[in-house]
RNA sequence: GGAGGGGUUCCCGAGUGGCCAAAGGGAUCAGACUGUAAAUCUGACGCGAAAGCUUCGGUGGUUCGAAUCCACCCCCCUCCA
């Protein structure tokens, strides 16, 4: 199960996921041997979005060629914060808080990567376990010493903080760069860790390491960065306006999770194919090439939000994110039985109870949320609004009454409602 | 230090005493069309059902009335030294 350098690169790079890599031939060989590969993945949130993925599937495809992954997970790094790409100093996290969130990553983290493949099984790792044990006068001695500040300074992280008037950059953020760079050489030291992997953002802090690693070790390693994803419209991925897609099925259900791939523009769709599923090349262009002949809706977005809910949430997650779509979007709403209702909001539709005997069409639309405004407020006068443009559907019927009110009498099996808000934004209401 | 230009509603950008909640464009949301698309067209776009209330860097002032005039302050830009 010995990996072929050239094969994989060039799997990467038509995929269009290599942004940068050290040394290019030299890491293309250095790869026909199985290597240990390491990528990091700070705790800023307690759970990881949909921008992690591209890293955490490189990670898998390294795997798939027969290199051993090791997820690195920032209980040290997080607890001082990246400055690259960062416009302002950040919130310092308290320890227990990280501490909450490594656990909670780690857990996630997993489910990308296999454990149980032999030589080339994954393996999770904490960089607290390393630098929580080294005393600052070491880490001064040991590590700073090896880094000039005249070149830190010059960092496009380092200088676009230092030049902003207003804001600058703490000591501790400057050091973060140490302490990543320490991370890859004590990687190389503890498991024969020869290759970081990282978004193109993290490719000074790569560098840092590849230097450090030569300086302590008389090592050479290697790094390899992936490409930030763009959408051709020119807003940022991963973003709607409900806000960040986590992977974490808790802050966003396997539902709203498959509706964003669903979503996804047919000038990007193609390319995501290729930057976040397994699916071969040849396949994707072949998918391709039938949707150009194709009247109609594209069969590319399904097949990207049947893959990526798979990989994320699994065949469970898959079946309950079709379940209510179709429900939703065939305009069966009426077909649906008392317990499809139910399964609909177990699989994470959106629900919100009421304890009352009936409420009015306009309040519902507040206290679902559903009114909101252009500016992301949620008015009364913005669920009149909808309710007057013939926004707002009650169980898939259209009213237009301003007066309206809904009862649990009038309610599907006396217990739910269905309310849409303009094209795809659904709510159940849920008598209780 | 000297001279000049500027800070307007999410963004860009008009507006120099009442007709300004403030032109126009973008973004956003909704409707039509469609594929839960794109493009296009239409409507909305500070809050409020309304009366009205809160906005034009900040604070005071002039005035019946100010985004518009005056004073001071803060911030940005350009040129000179």
């Amino acid at each position: 199960m010995s990996g072929n350098g050239a094969e994989l690169i060039a799997e990467f790079r038509a995929r269009e996921l290599l942004a940068q890599m050290t040394s290019g031939d030299d890491l293309v060989q250095h790869l026909d041997m199985p290597r240990t590969v390491y990528c990091g993945f700070d705790p800023t949130a307690d759970s990881l979005h949909i921008g992690s993925l591209v890293p955490l599937l490189a990670l898998r495809r390294f795997q798939l060629a027969g290199h051993k992954p090791l997820a690195l997970v920032g209980g040290a790094t997080g607890l001082i914060g990246d400055p690259s790409h960062k416009a302002e100093e950040r919130q310092l996290n308290t320890p227990d808080v990280v501490a909450g969130w490594v656990e909670r990553l780690k857990t996630q983290v997993s489910r990308f990567i296999d454990f149980d493949s032999g030589s080339c099984a994954a393996e999770v790792v904490n960089n607290l376990d390393w630098v929580g044990a080294l005393s600052a006068l070491d880490f001064l001695r040991d590590v700073g010493k090896h880094f000039s500040v005249n070149a830190m300074v010059h960092k496009e992280s380092v200088r676009q903080r230092i030049e902003r008037e207003g804001s600058g950059i703490s000591f501790t953020e400057f050091s973060y760069l140490l302490l990543q760079s320490y991370d890859f050489a004590e990687l190389y030291r503890r498991h024969g860790c020869t290759v970081q992997l990282g978004g193109s953002d993290q490719w000074g802090n790569i560098t840092g390491g590849i230097d450090l690693a030569r300086r302590l070790h008389h090592a050479q390693v290697y790094g390899l960065t992936l490409p930030l994803i763009t959408k051709s419209d020119g807003s940022k991925f991963g973003k709607t306006e409900a806000g960040t897609i986590w992977l974490d099925p808790a802050k966003t259900s396997p539902y709203a999770f498959y509706q964003f791939w669903i979503n996804t523009a047919d000038e990007d769709v193609y390319r995501f194919l290729r930057y976040f599923t397994f699916l071969p090349v040849a396949e994707i262009a072949e998918i391709e090439r039938a949707d150009r002949e194709t009247e109609g809706r594209k069969t590319a977005q399904t097949i990207l939000a049947g893959e990526m809910t798979r990989q994320v949430h699994g065949e469970q997650g898959v079946i309950a994110a079709e379940r209510i779509s179709k429900a939703l979007f065939s305009g069966e709403l009426d077909q649906l039985t008392e317990q499809d209702m139910a399964q609909l909001a177990l699989d994470g539709m959106p629900a919100t109870d009421i304890d009352r005997g009936e409420v009015s069409l306009s309040d519902a639309l507040v206290s679902t949320g559903l009114a909101v405004t252009p500016r992301g407020e949620v008015t009364l006068g913005q669920a009149r609004k909808f309710i007057k443009d013939g926004a707002v559907r009650v169980d898939g019927c259209q009213v237009r009454e301003q007066e309206a009110t809904l009862t649990r009498q009038a309610a599907r099996f006396g217990k739910y409602n269905i309310l849409r808000r303009g094209k795809k934004n659904f709510h159940m209401l849920h008598w209780v």
